[in-house]
DNA sequence: CTAGGGTTAG
C-alpha cells in the first residue's frame, strides 16, 4: 500500500545534520533548553499535598480563575490533564483562551504541555499551532509532537519533525529515537529505520528499553524475526513491553510456538504480564488452537484482574469460539454488556474460520449461517461493519455460495466506501468466482484501484477453476509485468489452469520457471495439478511414472486423482495397484475410502469391498454425511440424501421423477453409487424406492423456487458423484439453466449440458 | 513520551 512519504524517506536516505553527527556519545545528550527544571517543579506540586488542584470541580476552578488573573501555571498543567483524561478537545480550547487572556502561554512549561494535551485530544492542527508559536522548543516539545502525528497515521510528518529537529540542533533523546522508529514501522520503512538504527548502534545505545522495544517491534513488522529477536536480546533491562513486543513479533511472523516460549522464559523471569501481553499469548494461542494453554491465560487474567477488559474479553471470546467452543463464547458474547466493533467481528470472523477447519461438513453450514445472524444483528445496531467486517462476511458467503447475500454485501461496501479496501476488494473477488460469477469477479478485478498478490493470485485461481485456461495464463502475464513477485499458491492457479485445457507443454516450463526463476520449491498441491492433467488426457502412465519421480511421499489425495482417472478410462490393473498402495498410507479421508469402494464394487471385487469396509472401521472414520445446501432469497436450505423433511417435500420429488424420466429419454442411465451413508444402509435393508444423493434434491428444490431463467448455485460436502454429475448436466439442457455446484473438491459450473470441470477428475 | 489483538488467494 502505497502511502505519501516525505522526500527524504522516498529515496531511503535520512540526512542527518552534520553537526548533529558529531555530537557527543553519551547517552541522552543534555540539551540547553531542557525541560528539567519544569518538570522537577510539576512533580513537586504533585507530591507536596499542600495544593490538590485535581479534587477541584473543572468548571468552579475555571470560573475561579476568571475572578483572579494571576494564576500558578501549575493549576492550567492540571486542568489541562482533566481535558486529557476526558478527551475534550473542546474544553482544553477553553483553558487555552484563558491562558492567553492571562498571558501564560509565555510560561514554555503551560505552552508546551499544550501540545501534548492537543494531541492527546486527537486535534493535531491545534497541537502544531501551539508548537509553532512556542518562545522556544526543548526536545520534550519534539517528541511530543512526533508521537502525535504516528498516533494520529500521519508517520511521514513525523520524520519530517524528527529531521527538523536534528536541522534545529536539539539531540534526540531515547524516547525521542524510539518514537522515529515507532514511526518507522507505521510507514513500513526498514530503510529510514535502519539509518537510526545505525546512529544507535554508533552511539551504543542499543541497550535502551524505549529504544530496544522500538527496534524489535520495527524489524517484526517488516518480516525480519531474526533482527527483531536480536534487538531484544540487547535490551539490558527488559521491561514488560518489551516482553510483549517479542511474543507479538513472532506472533506476526508465523512463529506462535516460539512467542509461547517466550512468554514462560518471561514468567520465569517474574515479569508480571498486563493486559496487552495477555491479549498477545491468546491470540497466539488462537493460531495455534491450544485451548489448554489458552484456558490457563484465561485464569491468569483473571488472577491479574484483567478479566473485565474488553479487548481481554474479546480475546477470550475469540479463542473459544475458533477452538469449536461454540457454547462458551456465544454465551461470553451475549453476557457483555458493552462491545465494541471488535467484539462483533471477532465473532464474525471466528465462525467463518470455523467453516474452514470444518471443511465442507453440515457445521460448517451452519457456522456461516450463524456469521450471518450476526452481521445482520449488527447492521440493526448502533455500530457500522468496517472492512474486517466485510472481508470476513464476504469469506462466509463464498463458503456458503451465497451469492445473493454476497451482492447485498458488495453494496454496502459500495455505499460506505470500504470496497477501496484492497483486502475488502480482494475478498469479494474470491465471493463471485466461489459463487460461479466469473464475469462478476473479473469486473471487480478491473475496477480495483489497486491489487495485491492476493489479489491476482485469486483472479487466477478463479479463471483456471471455470476453465478459462487462455485468460488465466493471460492474467498470470500481466500480473508478471505489473512487477508482481508470484508465490507458491499463485502457481497452484497457473499449473491448475494448464491442467484443465491439457496443456502440458506449458504447464511443465511454468513447472520449471517456478523453480528455476522464482526458486519456489514444489508442494504437494503443484504435483497434484500435474498429475491431474496427465490423468484426463488418458495418460495414466506418465501419471504413475510422475508420482513415482516426486521427492515427497504422495498424499493420499494424489493416489485418489489416479485412482479416480483409472475407473474412468478403465485400466483397473493400475486403479488396483494404486489402491495398494494407497491403502498403505492408513488414509484419514472418509471420502478417499468411498473413492475405494467403489472402485471395488464396479469391478464386482466383493473381498476388497469388505477388506476396505472392515478398514474403515478400524479407522474409526465413522459414515459419510451427504449434504447439500441452498441459498434462496438470503435463506440456507440444507438436504440430506432421501430428505423428507421439507414443506415442500411431495413438488420436490414429483418434479425429480418428472425430470429423471424426461433425462432418460435423452440417454440418461442412473448409476448405482455408494455413499455409505445411514441411508444407504436403510436403502439396502429396507429396499425403499428411489434412492437420491442430497444435490439432486438441492437442484429441483431450487428449480421449483427461482424464476425460470435464474441460475442454481448449490454447495455439497462430499465430492459429486459420477451418477449426479451425468445427471445435472442433462437437467441444465432440459431446463436451459446454468447450474454451479461446488463440491468438497472442485467447481462444477454446468451450462448448456457442459461442465466447467472438464467433464473430468476426481468424482466418486 | 512506551502499545493491538478483528480481514483476502490453495
Amino acid at each position: 500500500m502505497a502511502s505519501s512519504l516525505p522526500s527524504v524517506a522516498v529515496n531511503g536516505t535520512l540526512k542527518l545534520d552534520s553537526d548533529f553527527r558529531k555530537q557527543p556519545s553519551s547517552f541522552l545528550p543534555t540539551d540547553k533548553s531542557s525541560n528539567v527544571s519544569y518538570q522537577r517543579s510539576y512533580v513537586a506540586t504533585h507530591l507536596d499535598g499542600t495544593s490538590e488542584p485535581k479534587s477541584l470541580d473543572f468548571r468552579e476552578a475555571l470560573s475561579m480563575m476568571k475572578e483572579n488573573s494571576t494564576v500558578e501555571s501549575t493549576y492550567y498543567v492540571s486542568l489541562l490533564q482533566e481535558c486529557i483524561d476526558k478527551n475534550s478537545a473542546a474544553e482544553a480550547q477553553m483553558v487555552h483562551a484563558h491562558i492567553i487572556k492571562t498571558g501564560s502561554h509565555g510560561d514554555l512549561f503551560v505552552s508546551t504541555f499544550l501540545v501534548n494535551v492537543y494531541v492527546k485530544c486527537g486535534t493535531m492542527e491545534n497541537a502544531r499551532k501551539v508548537f509553532d508559536n512556542l518562545p522556544s522548543r526543548n526536545v520534550v516539545a519534539w517528541t511530543t509532537l512526533m508521537t502525535g502525528y504516528v498516533h494520529n497515521l500521519k508517520p511521514e510528518l513525523a520524520i519530517q519533525v524528527f529531521l527538523e529537529m536534528l536541522k534545529a540542533g536539539t539531540y534526540p533523546t531515547n524516547y525521542t529515537l524510539g518514537i522515529a522508529l515507532n514511526a518507522c514501522t507505521s510507514l513500513h520503512s526498514i530503510k529510514v529505520g535502519e539509518q537510526i538504527h545505525a546512529y544507535i548502534i554508533k552511539y551504543r545505545i542499543d541497550f535502551d528499553t524505549s529504544i530496544g522495544n522500538s527496534l524489535c517491534t520495527l524489524y517484526a513488522k517488516c518480516r525480519d524475526l531474526e533482527s527483531s529477536v536480536k534487538a531484544f536480546m540487547k535490551i539490558r533491562e527488559k521491561n514488560v513491553i518489551s516482553w510483549t513486543g517479542i511474543i507479538s513479533a513472532c506472533g506476526d511472523n508465523g512463529e506462535a510456538a516460539r512467542g509461547l516460549q517466550f512468554f514462560s522464559e518471561m514468567l520465569s523471569e517474574d515479569v508480571e504480564p498486563n493486559e496487552f501481553t495477555l491479549t498477545s499469548v491468546l491470540s497466539l494461542c488462537c493460531v495455534m488452537l491450544t485451548l489448554g494453554v489458552g484456558t490457563q491465560v484465561h485464569s491468569l487474567s483473571i488472577k491479574l484482574g484483567y478479566e473485565s477488559i474488553l479487548p481481554i474479553k474479546n480475546s477470550i471470546m475469540y479463542l473459544y469460539l475458533k477452538c469449536g467452543q461454540v457454547k462458551e463464547a456465544q454465551t461470553l458474547f451475549e453476557g457483555m454488556e458493552t462491545v465494541s466493533l471488535i467484539t462483533w467481528n471477532a465473532m464474525i470472523a471466528g465462525y467463518a474460520q470455523m467453516m474452514d477447519l470444518e471443511g465442507n461438513d453440515l457445521s460448517a453450514y451452519q457456522s456461516g449461517n450463524e456469521a450471518l445472524n450476526i452481521f445482520s444483528k449488527l447492521n440493526r445496531s448502533d455500530m457500522k461493519p468496517d472492512l474486517f467486517t466485510f472481508s470476513s462476511i464476504l469469506t462466509v458467503c463464498s463458503s456458503l455460495v451465497a451469492l445473493e447475500q454476497g451482492e447485498q454485501i458488495h453494496a454496502q461496501t459500495i455505499k460506505t466506501g470500504f470496497l477501496s479496501d484492497v483486502v475488502v476488494g480482494t475478498a469479494l473477488i474470491n465471493m463471485y468466482n466461489k459463487c460461479g460469477s466469473i464475469e462478476k469477479a473479473s469486473k471487480a478485478f478491473l475496477e480495483m484501484s489497486t491489487r495485491t498478490l492476493i489479489s491476482w493470485t485469486s483472479m487466477i485461481t478463479g479463471l483456471a477453476q471455470h476453465g478459462k485456461t487462455q485468460q488465466a495464463l493471460q492474467l498470470f502475464e500481466d500480473m508478471r509485468f505489473a512487477g508482481v513477485r508470484p508465490n507458491q499458491i499463485t502457481f497452484v492457479g497457473v499449473l491448475s489452469a494448464c491442467s484443465h485445457a491439457g496443456m502440458v507443454d506449458e504447464a511443465l516450463s511454468y513447472f520449471e520457471m517456478m523453480q528455476k526463476e522464482y526458486k519456489i520449491k514444489p508442494v504437494m498441491d503443484h504435483f497434484a495439478c500435474l498429475i491431474d492433467m496427465f490423468v484426463r488426457l488418458g495418460r495414466l502412465d506418465e501419471a504413475f511414472n510422475f508420482i513415482e519421480k516426486m521427492d515427497i511421499e504422495p498424499s493420499e489425495f494424489i493416489w485418489s486423482i489416479l485412482i479416480a482417472g483409472c475407473r474412468s478410462h478403465g485400466n483397473l490393473e493400475l486403479g488396483f495397484y494404486a489402491a495398494e498402495q494407497l491403502l498403505k498410507l492408513k488414509p484419514k479421508d472418509i471420502e478417499t475410502y468411498v473413492l475405494l469402494l467403489n472402485m471395488y464394487l464396479s469391478a464386482g471385487r466383493w473381498k476388497d469391498v469388505s477388506r476396505v469396509k472392515k478398514l474403515m472401521k478400524e479407522e474409526k472414520l465413522g459414515k459419510l454425511k451427504d449434504w447439500s445446501w441452498i441459498s434462496i432469497k438470503g435463506k440456507v436450505y440444507s438436504f440430506k440424501p432421501n430428505d423428507k423433511s421439507h414443506p415442500q417435500n411431495v413438488d420436490i420429488y414429483k418434479s425429480l421423477e418428472n425430470l429423471i424420466d424426461e433425462a432418460k429419454s435423452l440417454g440418461y442411465e442412473s448409476l448405482e453409487t455408494l455413499m455409505v451413508t445411514d441411508e444407504d444402509e436403510e436403502k439396502t435393508s429396507s429396499s425403499s424406492s428411489a434412492h437420491y444423493h442430497s444435490e439432486k434434491l438441492a437442484v429441483a428444490f431450487g428449480l421449483l423456487n427461482t424464476p425460470s431463467a435464474a441460475p442454481i448455485r448449490v454447495m455439497k460436502n462430499v465430492i459429486m458423484c459420477r451418477d449426479c454429475h451425468n445427471f445435472v448436466k442433462i437437467i441444465s439442457l432440459l431446463t436451459d439453466r446454468e447450474i454451479t455446484i461446488r463440491d468438497s473438491k472442485r467447481l462444477h459450473k454446468i451450462v448448456n449440458g457442459r461442465c466447467s470441470c472438464g467433464d473430468f477428475g476426481g468424482l466418486l
